[in-house]
DNA sequence: CTATATATGGACCATTCGGTCGTGAAAGAA
DNA sequence: TTCTTTCACGACCGAATGGTCCATATATAG
């Protein structure tokens, strides 16, 4: 058993707050201090926790992918019908990309364009993430599909990368652009094609 | 008549390889000696002529959207079908968001995402670039609808704003998972939903 | 109590940042 | 020629960067 005084901070709590600092600000845009405010620690503290920015950085991107994707998961319920499911999911992104939420953006797509390009690390997280949207999305339609409530000719992967597709643009176009009635009626619009 | 010596160096050439660095490290992510080192330019001249990063940075924005509009103009040219001009645009999106060329990725998109919540010089000229591709590719589809090109139930302004999110989505996707031929059929599936 | 382990706060570091300035060379216009 | 303008070079600036370290306080385990 470990003797001395325990961990006072919550960890999980100073990555979520890291978490938000980089997503409004992105990687190079965040200093240390900016850091230290949001988590409430020392200098000491976060490089003893995290080791240094960078480590502290793959934490927090780690936590949003895991967020994201476990929503999905939900959304995506199997147990659920697909099409609701998928149409559930739009719409939530259409949410999130409207109005000031749109604006606050995605720290995937961020980081995907700051950062991938030159880091390992970041791209492998990046392409988690997308690669597990797009299997969720495909099972999705492929579980749609074999109940008969696809429309013809809509293959599932095709499809599916359509979606992925879709979803992060609209996260580029809602960080500026944040017409929700256009986006409602496109989502209503895309999902009515999808089904049969 | 002015006298003294001539500018020895070109402006435009300078703002086109500053665009370049820009491009692929970003705002934060690029420093003087990278912009320096980018342009053959001196510190002082550098200054004298853009008056700071910022305004250099604004210039080679201005110059990326300017280049992005006036190829979709050229692709979406009235004077030729206006669904052939559309199928053009996206396959032009299919090699330019594949393999290598995918991961340099969008000053565009990079901008938006790193700057336009925090800098309303940059958020104004993204919606420029947003607001210009959506319009362009509105009437081109407005265009096919005239001539009785585009599928029954088929709104311009909403599919327009389907293949905006599409394209810039494709920007996102491309930055790791260059799978060129699932773009290449998702671009051609959604073409063929489109038309009659 | 003592020993151990973990926190804090801040001093401190070298480096880099964006930005300013002055000197001197170069070249066209008068 | 002489004047004027623009360039390159580099020293220089204060501030901020990411990162290290240490003295101290505190709380738990033995």
């Amino acid at each position: 058993m470990p003797r001395g005084r325990p961990r006072e901070f919550d960890t999980d709590a100073a990555v979520e707050r890291a978490m938000g600092v980089f997503w409004s600000r992105g990687y190079h845009g965040t200093s240390l201090p900016d850091l230290l405010a949001a988590t409430n620690l020392s200098r000491g503290s976060l490089y003893a926790a995290f080791g240094d920015k960078h480590g502290l950085f793959l934490r927090a991107l780690d936590r949003y992918i895991d967020d994201a994707l476990a929503r999905t998961d939900r959304e995506l319920d199997p147990g659920k019908n697909a099409l609701a499911g998928l149409r559930s999911c739009l719409v939530g992104y259409v949410d999130r990309t409207s109005g000031i939420a749109g604006m606050r953006g995605c720290l995937v797509v961020a980081t995907a364009m700051e950062l991938a390009a030159h880091d390992a690390e970041v791209a492998q997280r990046i392409q988690r993430f997308l690669k597990g949207m797009e299997t969720r999305m495909t099972a999705a339609l492929a579980r749609a599909q074999a109940a008969g409530e696809l429309a013809e000719g809509v293959e599932p992967a095709t499809a599916a990368r359509l979606l992925l597709c879709l979803l992060e643009g609209m996260r580029v176009v809602g960080k500026t652009a944040p017409d929700r009635a256009l986006s409602q009626t496109m989502v209503e619009t895309v999902i009515n094609r999808l089904a049969h």
